[in-house]
DNA sequence: CTGAAAGCGCTAACAT
DNA sequence: ATGTTAGCGCTTTCAG
């Protein structure tokens, strides 16, 4: 079918014929060491490429007794994943991470992180016995008890995304969810409100500085928050569905907005509200964070802050790599993104009528 | 910190001479060769674990020139992940196949299914070039033109999780949609409505077999379907949004009900409802598919049939290894699931009046 | 049933 | 700047 002239072989001994130069030489171009002659290089570059020749995985880590596998630490909170919440952060830390390996001729391998104190162990052993070069552990992982101070311990590389301390980490990726927070409680205080509650959080960097910034935001404003209006128990759809209910027991106490810890709180605030016979957003505006897959399909489509997950995991994945290689690229070892505010259709000003 | 006593080297050697045997002899232990004396294997067994030996994955994959990974092919229709949608999808699929991979010490890699020619090459490449086992491809990038074929030309072992046509496929694995769209078709019919849509769908095993087992309940039904009440445009939310707003233009002529082609439409469709000043589910009743995370956090939360994405995955990965070692675990070259209804609130008798 | 030798494809050290 | 010599840790022959 297809006519295609590939031997089943091609190692690099085959490219150092090819090219009339020795074995070394070729791993020399490989590795993009610097002390081989510009011609050689090329001479050798064009056999590589005439001969389809792409080195050998396994032979490599072997050989260089180094694994150019990153491994992803999945935040193995069984309980989230069994509800199927949280699939879609994973799948967004994956394609970031991914991104960057294959450009960068690594191999992503995923680690199941428990809660235990076995995970340290296990990870450990599996940088020690060269399996893996080192680790991307993203939130709420980094939060696993110990993890972080046994691994720089054990001087195993690793860069954490969202740590709640960024202290015990050389490396990590965080966003600036302070200031996105607080321009989402800004933009609801410019609307018009001024009983804004704030629905769901918890002990993670997500939930402390999504609050951190409404507080602030609301502070400035010269806003009061009664205590009853933080609920601060978790970043999921029940938190919101928990919180929500509360907040509308009394209809003539309650707020007129509400900014969620993320926008599956904000998915439970909306069903509570409906429970409760307010309509969104006429009744009740309602802002969420992540801008997730949800926060579009939701009726009425969130306003919502964006976290650029993806991006941050390459990033991570960046910071490893250069560790890993030191002649490599350079990345810097900690990096703070921004993100950006999404306006959609739950917020309008208190009091709207129906159109 | 940790005081354990844990030398940086446990190879093969060491178990051997630990255990008073030759390299040889742990070799067939580990891969659970026949010939080997029932208190050899044990002893070997117990310096394992007393050392707590760990094979190096690089060493085996080169020594045996066959690689112990398994390629996901990501299913990468650009559009679809740029929006997030599919995210949830995939890392069902991911943790499916991470689950079986680890317990079998498989290594899982990700590959990205582009719609081009160019896919089958590199697919085929890496299973030459040894870097990778076989692959697990799960719809969509079953429907990549010709990969299926020029695989199993080059004899390249893979499992399709829903591919459009199983004789394509010497190994797959596959729902029986059709049963559980009749059977959720018919929860509609048994509470009273005559009036069902269908939206959504399109030329992928999920779209042919859900419409159809539509179709087959409402024939059975002795129900009419006008033309225009199939949108056939898609799985994704926009797809539920274009059709809800055809089928609700004319309030007069509308259904009382739809069957959705997936959850993502579902919510297209509850969102174009709202628009249309109809409510849900008092004024139109709706139906999805999946048993997404979103059809949890929807409201009204979806009737939905439950598509088991990671056990399927975990079957195709189970055969794959099965096909790779023939000496192993043996496992059916196919196989057929079922789909479990899950009701919840977003279906009610028609001319339900509000609560 | 068990063992000894010979690599798998590549790279670190050392030459040159 | 390039080549030579030894392995990396494991498995495949092929002998006992």
């Amino acid at each position: 079918m297809t006519p295609r002239t590939k031997p089943e072989k091609i190692t690099i001994r085959e490219v150092a014929a090819h090219a009339g130069v020795a074995v070394m030489t070729v791993s020399r171009v490989m590795r993009n060491e610097p002390h081989v002659a510009q011609d050689t290089r090329e001479a050798v570059l064009k056999s590589i490429q005439a001969l389809g020749y792409r080195p050998l995985h396994s032979a490599r880590s072997l050989a260089a007794s180094v694994a150019r596998v990153i491994g992803l630490v999945v935040p193995h909170k069984t309980t989230d994943f069994a509800s199927k919440a949280g699939y879609e952060y994973l799948s967004a830390l994956q394609m970031g991470a991914l991104s960057v390996c294959l450009e960068r001729g690594y191999t992503l391998m995923m680690v199941k992180g428990h809660q235990t104190e076995t995970t340290a162990e296990e990870l450990i052993d599996l940088v020690k016995s060269r399996q893996v070069g080192g680790y991307v552990i993203p939130a709420p992982a980094t939060e696993i008890v110990g993890l972080l101070d046994a691994l720089t311990a054990a001087e195993v590389p690793f860069s954490a995304i969202s740590p709640l301390r960024m202290d015990k980490a050389q490396r990590w990726v965080a966003a600036n969810e302070h200031a996105a927070s607080s321009a989402l409680t800004q933009h609801l205080i410019d609307q018009g409100h001024q009983r804004i509650a704030f629905a769901g959080g918890g002990a993670v960097r997500a939930g402390v500085e999504r609050q951190g910034g409404f507080r602030a935001a609301m502070a400035t404003a010269g806003l009061k928050v009664p205590a009853r209006w933080y609920s601060d128990n978790g970043l999921v759809f029940e938190s919101g569905l928990s919180a929500g209910n509360t907040l509308f027991a009394d209809r003539r106490q309650r707020p007129t907005a509400v900014v969620c810890a993320s926008d599956d709180v904000a998915a439970g605030v909306i069903a509570a509200a409906h429970c409760c016979g307010l309509r969104v957003p006429v009744d009740l505006s309602v802002v969420g964070f992540d801008n997730s897959g949800l926060s579009r399909k939701l009726w009425p489509a969130l306003t919502t802050a964006n976290l650029p997950v993806e991006e941050m995991t390459a990033m991570a994945v960046k910071q490893l790599v250069a560790a890993l290689e030191p002649a490599g690229q350079p990345a810097p070892a900690t990096s703070l993104v921004d993100c950006d505010l999404v306006m959609r259709q739950s917020v309008v000003p208190p009091g709207t009528s129906p159109s």
